[in-house]
DNA sequence: AAAAGAGTCGAACGAACGTTCGGTAACCTG
DNA sequence: CAGGTTACCGAACGTTCGTTCGACTCTTTT
């Protein structure tokens, strides 16, 4: 099985324009909310979450986000520098729990089909998990410009390049053909649009769900008919 | 077979607050640029599909379509009533082309998994050939409000309903089980994530994405297990 | 008790926004 | 050639935008 790389390489430094520095900004996405700063500035970012999901990262104003929050205009740039210091943030948080969740899930997996679908589930959990930030994430994505976009569009890669991997260790484990780059992008495709139709009150939960878009997709990706000469050993 | 209501049900006729009438607004999709009006009319719809796509539509300004038309901010409006217009002119016209095309290619087809072909096809061949327009399409969903928003979601609608029909098909013919919901929104899903990612220089093209496409999502929906007892007569 | 910092605010800054108004040419129609 | 319509423009209107400034409380440190 390849060794999956699941370091986050960064193309420069995390950006760092910014005033203090703090853990929920530096430190790892599990220990969040230490300081009295840290909470606030993790309810800011769950109120700017709402909004940019509401009405978009231009569409949206530091004013709506001033009322949302209860907090004066001024006030909020006690915790950020500016509204793509926001944005940024919020993004950087995603991005790293679910990696992080990822990896954790990861861990005690054996079998490459048994390991996309942990891909898949862990996706769709944080997706439904976290809705808007999750919108926010993927709708905002060409957004963010120079260092922070850099950065962010780094992680991207990265995340890419483990769904990637998981599926060429399939590919091989089963002895198929198929194109990787395709399957990753049509896989995208599938879990990322759900924040466009979802509906938690008649659509199935996210385990559920994701069981079923992993059965649909595996079946979609295994059952080619162009196999290569070698079959596979076995798939225990 | 199912018959497939093509016609588009509008909740509202077609907006009407616009100043003039005019083919390009109330004609049909195919027969576009016939007066000087129209045809200008059409280059300022393109050239705002472009602004709309890279800077998104809050984030693009009148001055920059202004500027990229070579006409002054005032002169604009002479062509639409204002920016939402734009926007619903664009979608409108997305739409509406795409589902003509596939009414014209779908007459003379027969078998549930061909047409689920074509229907994959005639979006892709569209899509990649109007990446800007499908862009804003997609991307702008929930933007437009009141009256335009509700006739753009209800061509949506429509749209969706012809691929759902096209797949319950399927599903009678081969006598299998799956959740037409579901694969209707993964299908989608890939097809419509494509603008985040492709790139023609080294992607296949519209043909050959949607052969591959189709492939992966029928082998995902027909390769069940879940068989109904009464196994399809046959597939030809 | 004095000094320093953290947290918050009202008020304002200049810039950019979508849209409108009054006008000017050019063109068609009688 | 008079009169109306079409196409277009410069200049401005009123509003909203992201951000900053100076000041005022607290709390913590010296």
């Amino acid at each position: 099985m390849a060794q999956i790389n699941m370091e986050i390489r960064m193309p420069a430094a995390p950006y760092n324009g910014r005033k203090g520095r703090h853990a929920f900004t530096s430190g790892k996405a599990g220990e969040e909310a230490n300081s009295p700063f840290d909470r606030r500035l993790a309810e800011l970012l769950h109120h700017a979450a709402h909004i940019f999901c509401e009405k978009g990262y231009e569409g949206a104003s530091m004013r709506d986000l001033s009322r949302a929050a209860g907090m004066s205009l001024a006030g909020l740039y006690h915790y950020f520098d500016s509204k793509e210091d926001l944005l940024y943030l919020i993004q950087k948080h995603a991005f790293r729990t679910i990696i992080e969740s990822l990896q954790d899930r990861l861990k005690d997996a054996h079998g490459a089909e048994q390991r996309v679908r942990i891909f898949i589930e862990n996706h769709l959990d944080y997706f439904l998990a976290n809705k808007e930030a999750m919108k926010v994430l993927t709708h905002e994505d060409e957004t963010l410009k120079n260092g922070r976009g850099a950065e962010i569009r780094a992680i991207k890669r990265e995340y890419y390049k483990i769904c990637l991997d998981l599926l060429e260790d399939l590919r091989r484990e089963k002895g198929l053909e198929f194109s990787g780059r395709l399957a990753v992008l049509g896989l995208f495709g599938m879990i990322n649009w759900i924040y466009t139709w979802h509906n938690p009150r008649v659509d199935l939960d996210a385990g559920e769900l994701a069981a079923e878009m992993s059965n649909m997709f595996l079946r979609g990706v295994l059952s080619t008919g162009k196999a290569k000469r070698k079959s596979a050993k076995a798939n225990a």
